[in-house]
Formats: C-alpha cells, structure tokens, sequence
RNA sequence: CGGGGCGUAGCGCAGCCUGGUAGCGCAUCUGGUUUGGGACCAGAGGGUCAGGUGUUCGAAUCACCUCGCCCCGACCA
C-alpha cells in the first residue's frame, strides 16, 4: 500500500469528548470515527487491525475444534418468547416491528438462534459434541455507552456454542475453551487474568471471566497473593479480618445530623468497622418479585448487591423509594436491623458481633451495644459483603486478597440445560431415549480486544501494536525528494511486498517530521528509512517502534527487515 | 432515570457576561521555497454559531423549549 493512497486521517488534536487512551489514540491515528453514541465507523486501518485479531481468533477456535458458521441479526421476537428472556432481558434488546407488523429483535447474543438451528437438525448424539462459533456484530442498548470502542452499543464479538451429550463431555469442553482462551490472549501480547465469574442473567453453572489488567477498566477483580484464586469481586469470597467489639447494653444515643457512616462513625468517636450500615432494596425478579428488603454489613465493608441479588433468587436489586422505606418501618440516614416489617439479611461475617452501632429506625437516633445473637431475630445470614484488599483468601488460607481493575474480554459459561430445555434441543441418546442436550457458550469481545490493546501497548508518540495484529508490519520511510530515494524506497517496497511482509510506502510530498509522527501515532512496528543521507554510505536505518535502531545495505535490508520482524514476534 | 457541564469551520478553541451581522491555531486547496523529527512565504475555500420559539430596530450573545454529546451518580440510608 502506497501511504498517498492510504486513507488514514490522522488528527493532531485530541479530540475533547474521548477519555481513556484507546479511545484518543483509535481517534487521532484514524482507526475508527464516531457514527453515533456507542456506534463506530472502522476505517481502513481500523479494519486491517480488528481483522488481524479475528484471525488469532479463528485460528486458535479452528484449531480447537470450533466450526464458523454465521447467524443473522436479527431476530424473530418467537424464539426469544420460547426462551423466555423477551420478558427477562430488559431495555438492552432492542425491539422493532417490520413493515408487517412482526416484532423482532437486534441479537445481543446468540443462543435462541442456535438453540433453533439445533433443535431442527440434531437428532443423534453421534453428531455430539459440537462447537460452533460465528464472529459477529451484535447490537446492546447499553444505558451508558464509554469509552470509544470499550463499551459501545454496536460491537464485534466471537461467540461459541458448544452441544454435549452429557455434562462430562461439556467439563471437557469447557475446560478445552479456557485453554484456547488462554492461547488467544497470549498471542495478542496481552497481560491478562481468568477469574472466577457470576453467570448473571443468562444462567447455567460455572463461568469464568477473562480480564485484560488496565487502570481503566470497568470492572473490579480480586486475586490472592499466593494461590491461584482469583474472582470477579461480583462473587469473590474472601475472610475479612477479625474485629473485637466489646458486649454490652442497647442504648439509644443522639447522632442529630448524621446519617453517614463516617459522620456517625466520627461523631461517637469509633472506627467505621464499629458500625453496622442497613441498607433497603427492592427486589426486582425471582420469587421475592417486588418485596422490599433490608440487608446489613460493617460499616468499613461496602455491600455487593449481586451477591444480594442471589442471595434473594432475584434478578436485580434496586435501592428502595422513600416511601417503600417508610413502610417497614424506618428513615432514611437512621435504619438499623431492628423490629423492621421486611424480611432482613446480614451479611454472614457478622453472624457473632457484638457492641455495633446501628440506625434506631427514629430520626436523629442510632443504638450502640447491640449484639446480633441477643438482639435480632429471624434474620438470614448470607454472603453479602465485597472483598475487600488484605482480606484473607479462603482457598489457601495464607495469602491476602489483591485488587486489580480490569476490561472484560472474554467469558465463557457452562450453561447446562437454561436454553436447550425451553428451545427443544432433543437427540437420541445411546440407549435410543430422547435427551436434553447440555450447553456452553464462550464469547470474545472482538472489538473491545482492540481496545483492550491499545490501553497496553501505547507511549506518549501513539500507539505500539504488537507486530501480529498491527494494521502493517513495516513502513518504508522516503526522506528528501530525490530521485534516487525515491527510486531505492520503491525498490525496497518491492522487495518486501515480494517477501510476503505487510508493508506500507510512504511515498508523500511531507516533511521527515510528519512521516515519523503518524507512523508512531499508527504504531507500525518496524520503519525502515530512505534517504540520501543513508543511500550514500549505504548503510540504511531500520528503526522498532520500541527504538531499538540496525542499519543494513540496500542489498541487505529486505533480509534484515525480516530478521527483526521476526524477532519481534517472538517478544 | 437524577445531578453537572458542553454544543461556534474537519480537529482544538476564543467571542456570549456588557446584543451591532463571526474570529484564532492546526488541517484543507493554489503557487513558490523547503526535506533526517509535526517547515516557510503568499493567496484561497470552508459556518443554517445544534434546532425551534420568543424579546428586540437588530440575537452566536438575552429568555423559554427541544435535540445531541461528555462527565458524575444511580451501593454507604
């Protein structure tokens, strides 16, 4: 590619409204261009990079066994009624009618399709096991699109469907995924971590996330300093440290104005971890549709509402209104755990404490001294609490919990029958019965890899893409006008083109400056420069993004390029 | 959904408070000079000032409404 054809506009400014890195640098080398809120043009060097990624991508899953099929997107709104989730998945799926009438939907993924696809065409588990996979747009109406390519509502995602006949085979499966995630990750360069997940809303039994680690991150995740533990904090387990409080009386005591943990904690002169905070949700979901409920923690632990959620069968817990929290009995800034008309859950770390100070449901009142085993009754203990750093890890009982941020790019679940059930995806087993097949699926946000990259591999002049997902390989760099430069950069080109090596040309009428800016902003890993200066010693400059610098002979340096591709790719 | 901020040329911004018919840098185009780290000179093109309604002789500027975007919150009662 001749850089003068190139279609690459690069921006000198960054652009006021992208925040994190990977969305300022995608912007100003010119990979993508907004379209609309969370919905991105990917321009040419933009494509040639997620290309690349997918190629990992099918490389690895073809190697592991996965077959590309494509499915549509969208879909009949019947498949998601049989599935039950037209109901259950919320404002995310967006709903349209066609010009018939007939209501359908964006696919945010893709479970009912296949599920479909199967339950017509599996009839013997001598097809089984299977895994299928198709690289996708899908379509999320996510409330809060971030981030550029991060958290968009259109995106590119692998998504892989595996069926079994029985649940060993799936384990197997299963297990077979985590390893080729674990490939996949590799090769991209990237610095990552599977962690232990909640399945959310789409069900099934165990799961795992795969987080690429960066600052900026949206999500939390916890690992243990000595063992191999590591969980999305959604669901992580941990013990925290141990607090003595002292038994004593109930007695009610003035906090006129504080409502918060650390004014009480402050006011009374005690640490936070001597408080019990009362929280009052509404459970949305799940048996307890529409119950309001009460769930306490320490004062110096934060309360994880997924956990909650579980706890509660729900899909969803949400902070109650005013008036719901009136109606058990209590106000806001002084609920405690006591005499509440609501059923109330505590977190189980505080199955034994004593001396807590907690809200007296009164306004400008708490109570201290009180003790959980002498003071309340019917209440539910359960694990609510977050992790927390320097808590201990449960598995191994030794090291400390570690918290890290990172951005979801991979999770895989074993969904068992959620879907294959309600979709009627039967076979005949071996003894000629007819049986439910089990499930998995595994996804890969495609083009939030990208993104994932980008946030690190970058450095102050642009972007630094490892060499096997760069939009190209090499750049060959002529400097001056001359038409000797000119004619050895063509020549050059040639050469590499001929060796099979992406390469661009960048063959513009622009100062050094420009051309060495915008192939480090681009992050081209290897520059190999044209210029009479290197032309009359005939020694030219081959030049790594990283900036290690070699010179090679015109006759040698197409060889030489190769060598430090090369090398560079086992880095 | 709640709070805050913003919307003026492709990008970054000034002008708004105190109304008088739109400007700067970069980018773009033309001509010339320049070529080992975002060159220089001269000239040029490009704007429904987000949209609507109103106030006014006159609105980018003041008021009201709508739309869009960004940030924070929607767990510490």
């Amino acid at each position: 590619m001749r850089y003068s054809k190139l279609f690459s506009p690069t921006l000198r400014d960054t652009p006021a409204d992208a925040e994190v890195v990977s969305h300022q640098l995608l912007l100003r080398a010119g990979f993508i261009r907004r379209v609309t809120s969370g919905i991105y043009d990917y321009l040419p060097l933009g494509l040639r990079v997620l290309r690349n990624v997918e190629r990992i991508v099918r490389e690895e899953m073809n190697r592991a066994g996965g077959q590309e099929l494509l499915m549509p997107m969208v879909q009949p709104s019947e498949f998601w009624q049989k599935s039950g989730r037209w109901e259950k998945y919320g404002p995310e799926l967006l709903r349209f009618k066609d010009r018939h009438g007939h209501e359908s939907c964006l696919g945010p993924t893709h479970e009912e399709v296949i599920c479909d696809l199967m339950s017509r065409e599996l009839r013997s588990y001598k097809q089984l096991p299977m895994n299928l996979y198709q690289v996708q747009n899908k379509f999320r109406d996510e409330i809060r699109p971030r981030f550029g390519l991060m958290r968009g509502r259109e995106f590119v995602m692998k998504d892989a469907y595996s069926f079994h006949a029985n649940d060993e085979c799936l384990a197997a499966e299963y297990q077979n995924m985590f390893e080729t995630y674990h490939r996949i990750f590799h090769r991209l360069g990237l610095k990552f971590r599977a962690v232990e997940a909640d399945n959310g809303s789409i069900g099934g039994s165990a799961s795992h996330e795969f987080h690429v680690l960066a600052d900026s991150g949206e999500d939390l995740i916890t690992h243990c300093s000595h063992c191999e533990y590591a969980a999305n904090v959604e669901k992580a387990v941990s013990k925290p440290q141990t607090y003595q409080g002292s038994d004593s009386s109930l007695t009610e005591v003035d906090t006129p104005y504080q409502t918060a943990v650390e004014d009480v904690a402050a006011l009374l002169k005690v640490a936070t971890s001597s408080l019990l905070k009362t929280l009052i949700f509404h459970v949305d979901g799940g048996e307890n549709d529409g119950q309001v409920v009460a769930a306490c923690v320490r004062g110096s632990d934060q309360l994880q509402d997924i956990k909650l959620a579980r706890a509660l069968g729900a899909t969803e817990v949400v902070l109650a209104s005013a008036e719901e929290i009136a109606s058990i009995g209590t106000i806001t800034g002084f609920s405690g755990p006591m005499d509440l008309n609501c059923p109330v859950y505590i977190d189980a770390s505080l199955h034994d404490a004593v001396g807590l100070i907690a809200g007296a449901n009164k306004k400008g009142l708490h109570v201290s001294g009180l003790n959980i085993q002498r003071d309340l009754n019917n209440v539910i203990f359960a694990d609510l609490r977050q992790t927390q750093a320097g808590d201990t890890c449960v598995k191994c009982n030794i090291g400390l919990m570690e918290m890290s941020r990172g951005i979801e790019v991979g999770h895989i679940f074993e969904l068992g029958t959620t879907y294959s059930k309600p979709m009627d995806v039967l076979f005949q087993d071996e003894h000629g019965k007819r049986a439910v097949a089990t499930m998995g699926c595994y996804g890969i946000g495609v083009s939030r890899l990208m993104a994932a990259v980008v946030e690190q591999c970058h450095d102050d002049a642009g972007i630094t893409w490892p060499v096997n997902i760069a939009p190209f390989q090499a750049s060959v760099i002529t400097l001056g006008k001359s038409e000797t430069a000119f004619a050895a950069s063509e020549k050059v080109y040639q050469d590499l083109l001929q060796a099979g090596v992406d390469v661009v040309w960048d063959d513009r009428k622009e100062s050094p400056g420009v051309k060495f800016k915008d192939a480090e902003l681009i992050g081209i890993p290897l520059r190999i420069i044209v210029g009479d200066r290197g032309l009359d010693n005939d020694a030219l400059e081959l030049k790594t993004r990283w900036g290690a610098v070699e010179e090679a002979s015109l006759a040698d340096v197409c060889q030489k390029a190769q060598h430090m591709l090369a090398d560079m790719q086992q880095g």
